[in-house]
DNA sequence: CAGCATCCCCCTTGATACTG
DNA sequence: CAGTATCAAGGGGGATGCTG
């Protein structure tokens, strides 16, 4: 398989990049940065999500590796999700692009309205 | 305009990171790091892109000021898109992912066959 | 060469409602 | 609390063909 080059439409590298560019799962990614995190914690925290898209974010986050799904058998249900290893290593490239984002975002939308 | 909180739906900076989790725009924005280039040669370095949907996010890249793109009025014609100022400063952050991504996409593969 | 025009499809995203 | 079920819709993305 080959690794090398992110261009190549069958590098797996894709597949990553994709699921970056989710729109959720950097969201929740960041969010669990802060600790491990219950489902209606992030459902608050992450404006605008509806379970169910939540739910298939957190699905594929924690087969990809990136976070843990604890249940705690009690009543009422607890779930608490957390990092992975995996999941904390992702979170400085991501974090700087968020930064970045957060810099200059007022300059892109203002091009962006220049060339309306 | 509240540029602090990524979480918030209404907050600018998840305009940008819609913009980054394009398919196609990381894979530019990695490509042109390599120089000015012309749109055939994008296209052929960048594989399975169709041409409308290079052009789209060509012009959509323009529009935010992360790219430029200068026609030359020559026969055949020959149009060449670089990078701008702003266009670099985003290259480190993204490029950062690109690597977090090739590092460690045989694990995330792995684990995703382990789990199905 | 560098693209625009058209048509189309599917797949994500979402709203709403319900449940163990 | 932590989800599932269902249904609807929209647009990103793609194939093809044409042109300045």
């Amino acid at each position: 398989m080959d690794t090398g080059d992110v261009f190549d439409p069958n590098c797996p590298t894709r597949v990553v990049l994709d699921r970056i560019g989710d729109k959720w799962s950097v969201l929740v990614l960041l969010c669990l940065a802060d600790g491990p995190m219950r489902f209606t914690r992030l459902r608050s925290r992450i404006g605008g999500v509806t379970p169910k898209v939540l739910t298939q974010t957190l699905r594929t986050m924690e087969q990809d590796g990136l976070i843990t799904r604890e249940v705690f058998a009690e009543v009422p249900p607890r779930v608490e999700y957390a990092l992975t290893d995996l999941g904390r290593s992702l979170h400085d490239p991501i974090s700087a692009v968020a930064t970045w984002a957060e810099t200059h975002v007022a300059e892109i939308l203002r091009r962006r309205e220049r060339s309306a």
